[in-house]
DNA sequence: AATGAATGAGTCTTCATTCAT
DNA sequence: AATGAATGAAGACTCATTCAT
């Protein structure tokens, strides 16, 4: 039963605090006494509140990369690592609230500005969408102009889908899945060729 | 040219202080200050932090309201409608980014409730693209099977563009007025019907 | 039906805001409000909160100096006169609480000093009850050896027994009536005369 | 000689400053800068103002009941005990005035009301006069009808008194211990068997 | 590795008072 | 006689951070 190291149990509860808002919404004092260690002890893992934000930024990214990584690996076909993509990108976004949305904090002028080579890695992401997108051209399959436009057009409109869900903004007639797996569908179809049966 | 009255002046500087950090961001004292007046003086507009914050939000709801419905007032046929609310929502997140932030910050925990009541009016809008889709659908021009569920993808993903707009998310290498213009074009041909020519 | 003039009213309110916590109990705002009236205007009848709370002061003390000397007035005996002005006492202090309390605020180092010329006239019903007691000395009524220390003590324990009263510290089982009718006695008995009947 | 704690310099303190003018008379500030630290570091001591003084409350509450009761322990005739007691508390409220005012501060409407049941404690000391009295009656030597209502009676003069000297009442001719002792010798002769002789 | 004590700066808010009208 | 606008000082309290242990 590997127990938490302190580090992880602070970063974890930073997350869940974060969610609320913002970068001030989290206090030092506040997690240390949620981890149930004194506020000094923070600060023997991270050199500042800073520091300890930018680490959770970090991982989140680290993480989402990897999922999108991994979600095509085993695939064959474009298109179904197209499909496969944009499943994790949602999936990952509603299973992990707190990491998706500490990915879209790094803006805020609170924080000293986040490190740009760090932020990079997000893009590593974008680009296999990006080249996912130009295989499907080639394949003949999809129907593309501009794949880097389309990949960020598939990103945003994802991201609006994925930010609806997390502010609970989605009415209570409608169920939260179907509406995820339309909007998914929705959002594949508009890229794909339209093999028309006459 | 009338002076902007103190009362505007506060909520101009505050709607900009906001855009940083949501709630938390903005202080009585950098409001003032940014003024320049005593932080005081606030109080003689607004009765407190809260009610000063919900009162952008109604503003900024009002204004945003009265775009939609202004959009398709002198359109006549439903695919001119649909393409103008589009593009009035979009336009307007675009065009006034703190206006539209503000709005999406209703949820935070940090301020009371913004009363449910006023938050209705948000929905007006949202109904009247539901109205549209279901007006396209019986003109046979729109391919919907439940039109609320239309709306609210097509609500998400006109979130999401905005979004990634607002916070300069963008590649530079993309100009942002086509990517507007293929979103918009992207979710309106969603859920056209698709007039295949054989 | 005369209305009760501005001033009159700021008085008014005043006390009754002051009974609860003293001199940084009230302010200028909420008598404001309280009246009806703007804080501004309150300066139009007193130079300042201490200016406002000193009037108060000043009339309390007026209206009970009044009172002790009315109540021996058409009084023929020593014994009845004694009666009279403990039990007149009492009364003020029970029937007016606010104004009660307000003499007894006078030590406050909140405001400026309270004028020591004006505080005489509280002497003045104790000087009354003074020289009472030495009429009953002299009529061989009261067995006291030094009457002002009698009226001192005398006073002492009247103003003992309203304390409990307006402070709600009596106990519930005790009726309240009851306990100010036997404390006088108390106090009365305890300076007169025994006479033993043997 | 140990050096104070600094949670006991703030109390000791608060104490002073808190006789001047009730719950609103003392702020942290004021009591930080008189102890000579930040007030901030009050809030390692007390949790908040109403919780500082709430301790002030209990800890004067506790000395008072312990001093009460020690005044009879080695006591052995009734009415000894009946002085005794009397004495104690005239005597604590005259050397301890400011722990003495503290106690009567309780019903402020300011602070959060005080938790009844550590005010029962104050009771204590007053349940022992009750019984003292009782006992005087079974002997034969006091002559009281309604013994709770006598100790009331009791503690209402005691009250007095020590408010008189306490707010500076006095005049300058009388001496305090005289008065003092007179008015405790008043009180307790009040309640006793007036044994004539013939 | 961990903490209690300490603090200066900042949080929202209320206050008495002044001034122009 | 009355007021709205304005403000500097002060209110309780929280914060990130440092330091000695």
């Amino acid at each position: 039963m590997p127990e938490l190291s302190l580090r992880d149990k602070i970063l974890d509860i930073s997350r869940g605090l974060l969610l609320n808002n913002g970068y001030y919404s989290i206090s030092m004092r506040k997690i240390a006494s949620q981890v149930g260690v004194s506020a000094t002890s923070i600060y023997l893992h991270f050199e500042s509140k800073e520091h300890l934000v930018h680490t959770l930024i970090e991982e989140a990214i680290e993480e989402l990369s990897t999922a999108l990584e991994q979600s095509t690996e085993n695939k064959t076909s474009t298109i179904e690592k197209f499909h496969a993509l944009i499943e994790a990108y949602m999936d990952f976004g509603i299973t992990n609230p707190e990491k998706y949305e500490v990915i879209y904090m790094v803006k805020s002028d609170a924080m000293g500005r986040y490190p740009k080579e760090k932020f990079r890695k997000v893009r590593k992401g974008f680009t296999l969408l990006e080249s996912i997108i130009r295989e499907g051209v080639n394949d003949g399959v999809m129907d593309v102009e501009n794949p880097m436009m389309a990949a960020y057009i598939i990103w945003a409109q994802m991201h609006g889908v994925i930010s609806v869900i997390l502010n609970q903004r989605l009415d209570s007639r409608i169920e939260k899945a179907r509406f995820i797996e339309e909007s998914a569908e929705q959002i594949i179809q508009g890229f794909l060729v339209r093999t028309t049966i006459i």
